[in-house]
DNA sequence: CGGGATCCGGTCGGATACTG
DNA sequence: CAGTATCCGACCGGATCCCG
């Protein structure tokens, strides 16, 4: 016996499909690093945001609240002192941090061959703008 | 004999690394249901608009424009009247779509959990808050 | 250490109007 | 049809100050 394939009620595609929140939180440049962070291991907030270079503490806790409530991280208080949080993957969490890091890896993997798509792009739409093209040289 | 490793070079954990902008890209709610679109086929702008519902005009152009110039996508004018304009993924794009597709399915097959955990989570604080639970009648 | 609260500039992004 | 241009409000996100 199987389960039915209860779901395909949510189509990210729609005007109105709530599930485009889910799809909104996950595609984010910090949600992304910040998974990333978290799946290599448990981090402590002060090393998820040095483990994040830039992030405000801001945008960190923002963020880190919503992936909690969305239940793909867990918060834990240690009652030490000074106090010491950890936050961790929650299973689905886990899941999903895998397509993040893969968006990451190729953003890094491919960044030359873009970069060099640009220049080529910027290049040929110079020349169009006026007609002729811009010398290079001084 | 093997390609020398060549890149470890763009970490997208780094402060000042030029290679977040792709991330920041990719990790944008519209750039994934534009490239999930055009990775089931070619389309023209109009029916991009039509299957990225509740995009407006002006994104679906801002993005095309970025998409094009980072090389993940194509322009291809037909000279008809009225003009028709094509969009289609490179070879590049083709392979960055599969990640983006993995996670707009994942928000799909993931949001009723997510809903749950969200409902758990809010009833859990809202305790928290002042004391006592808030009673859901009237 | 792990945040909360606030101020504020910049950009995101929708609505509208106009073009070839 | 496939855009460009502009106005404008919303919120994203950094900086700063504060607390237990």
């Amino acid at each position: 016996m199987e389960t039915i394939n209860e779901q395909q009620i949510w189509n990210v595609y729609l005007r109105n499909c709530p599930c485009r929140d889910v799809l909104d939180l996950l595609a984010n440049k910090w949600t992304a690093l910040m998974m990333g962070a978290l799946r290599t291991s448990p981090h402590r907030f002060g090393e998820l945001r040095r483990a994040v270079e830039g992030i405000s503490q801001k945008m960190l806790t923002q963020n880190l609240r919503t992936l909690e409530r969305d239940g793909l991280v867990t918060r834990t208080v240690y009652p030490t002192t000074p106090p010491s949080v950890e936050y961790a993957l929650t299973d689905m969490g886990r899941e999903v941090s895998g397509y993040l890091v893969a968006l990451s890896d190729w953003s890094q993997r491919n960044f030359s061959e873009i970069t060099a798509a640009r220049q080529d792009y910027d290049a040929k739409t110079e020349i169009q703008a006026d007609g002729k093209a811009i010398p290079v040289a001084v």
